[in-house]
RNA sequence: GGAGAGAUGGCCGAGUGGUCUAAGGCGCACGCCUGGAGAGCGUGUAAUCGCCAAAAGUGAUUCGCGGGUUCGAAUCCCGCUCUCUCCGCCA
């Protein structure tokens, strides 16, 4: 079960031929120390260039002399073209042997390549983990927490909205059943979530939810988040983690016109993750689930404008969140707790009052070319002859299940739980009570 | 699931072993023509890698994908994937 790269990633060749040692210290950052590797990549390059050359000139010579056998065979004179057919098996078995070194130099390159995350933004500040995050701004009215407020999971039994032990019974642990009043909720938020974002501009996708290995490799899921997939092992398909997954392989090989950018489009789908290594307090009710819904955002920019793109869409977020009335915060994530694919991340985190906790419910992220490249997603510049990689960005807009935790924790009242203004009109009911 | 047909450039489509360095058409770009537009005429029109400091140039690869036969494969052989038609099953 390995992982067939069908091209060479080039980009990251490049970077490090032009600027190995920005390389290195960009990816200190990401606390990767790309020295051994760098080294490796730079001397499997030289060999694989080298073997293409003389393979290259070997075939050139092979072509040259069927050219020849053939002028000969029309012309009658066959007594040549035996004498140079004869020439020509030794040239065969060069070529062969260099062929297959040639494929091996540019499989062990590639296998190189691939195990490079990007390269953090400049702006991406050093850290280990979560704590070193840096809170760039953060907004909503942190709610007042009362005597005998109850944490969503209590609130779920209590309103029989949200049923962990029937999706224990009828999947697993980490499978919630939404119910009534729940389930309307769930609804309510995509539907709210997909109106917004047409609002901002977003051409909604309904996509697969289940992809093949290229397109898991195109995003970079494969080979870095192998285990985190649910896997259907007889069609070699991967159940999404998040539609960022399908949307943004749509424009796999693909290229594009420069006039097509901004592309903007989103997409609600359900997402499987295994989250193998999880446990504990962190993962108690909604807060980290192996099934849930989401709204993904996803952007195609010009690499001069992605940045600007990426600052869009956080405050495109941002305005649902504010919408939501919860209380929120945006982190820039630090290189230890970035992800291997991003550049830039930020992180929306809102409060959950009866939990006291900060919830992730976003990721924003730019990835520069990184998912380009293997995507092989170019543009074409007026002026330009060759071909540049195109910069793709994605964002939850927005997951939903710690959204819900947060709605419920926050808005409890001994009449119910109150849903937000703006969501009214999608649920139909001002507030969860008892059946 | 069974039987048959097919997959060629941005698109349509010709091509059954060397003249494929892929015909022809459409589209697109530029030029000529025009007061302007159209028509007409002319020219051009892929990607990836290598060599070269670079441009120019040049070598290699690519006709669904992977193997094979051959001095030589879009073309012949084997396997796979996908599409279409018919039959069966089915929400």
């Amino acid at each position: 079960n390995t992982i067939q790269v069908n091209l060479t990633p080039m980009l990251p060749l490049k970077l490090i031929q032009e600027d190995r040692e920005l390389v290195i210290r960009r990816l200190q950052v990401k606390n990767f120390d790309a020295r051994v590797i760098i080294d490796q990549i730079t001397a499997l390059d030289q060999s694989r260039r080298q073997l293409q050359h003389q393979t290259d000139e070997k075939l050139a010579e092979m072509n040259a002399l069927s050219r020849q056998i053939g002028d000969h065979i029309k012309a009658g004179n066959n007594a040549e073209a035996l004498r140079l057919k004869d020439a020509t098996a030794s040239l065969k078995e060069q070529i062969k042997e260099l062929q297959k070194k040639s494929a091996e130099a540019e499989s062990a390159l590639d296998a190189r390549i691939i195990e490079l995350p990007n390269l953090p933004h400049e702006s991406v500040p050093p850290g280990k983990g979560h704590e070193d995050n840096v809170v760039v701004r953060s907004g909503g009215k942190m709610p007042v927490r009362q005597p005998g407020w109850l944490p969503h999971w209590d609130l779920g039994k209590h309103y029989d909205i949200l049923d962990f032990d029937l999706g224990n019974k009828l999947t697993g642990a980490g499978f919630p059943v939404f119910k009534g009043q729940g389930a309307r909720l769930e609804r309510a938020l995509i539907n709210f979530f997909l109106d917004e974002g047409e609002k901002a501009g977003y051409l909604e996708i309904l996509p697969p939810i289940m992809v093949n290995e290229d397109s898991g490799f195109g995003t970079g899921q494969l080979p870095d988040k192998e285990g985190q997939m649910y896997v259907v092992p007889v069609d070699r398909f991967y159940l999404i983690p998040t539609a960022e997954v399908p949307v943004t392989n749509i424009y796999r090989d693909t290229i594009l016109n420069d006039s097509d950018f901004p592309l903007k489009n989103m997409a609600y789908t359900p997402c499987f993750r295994r989250e193998a290594g999880s446990y504990g307090k962190e993962v108690r009710g909604l807060n980290r689930v192996h099934q849930f819904d989401k709204v993904e955002i996803v952007q195609i920019a010009h690499p001069d404008h992605s940045y600007q793109a990426l600052e869009e869409m956080v405050n495109h977020v941002e305005s649902l969140v504010h919408k939501l009335e919860l209380p929120y915060r945006i982190v820039k994530l630090c290189g230890g707790d970035m992800s291997f694919t991003s550049a830039l991340t930020y992180d929306f985190e809102v409060y959950a009052a009866a939990q006291d906790k900060w919830l992730e419910v976003s990721s924003v992220s730019n990835f520069e070319a990184f998912q380009a490249n293997r995507l092989k997603l170019r543009f074409r510049e007026a002026g330009n002859k060759k071909n540049r990689l195109a910069h793709t960005l994605n964002g939850s807009a927005l997951a939903l299940p710690r959204i819900v935790a947060a709605l419920m924790e926050n808005n409890q009242t001994p009449d119910g739980i109150l849903i937000p203004e703006a969501l009214k009109p999608y649920t139909g009911f001002e507030k969860i009570v008892r059946r």
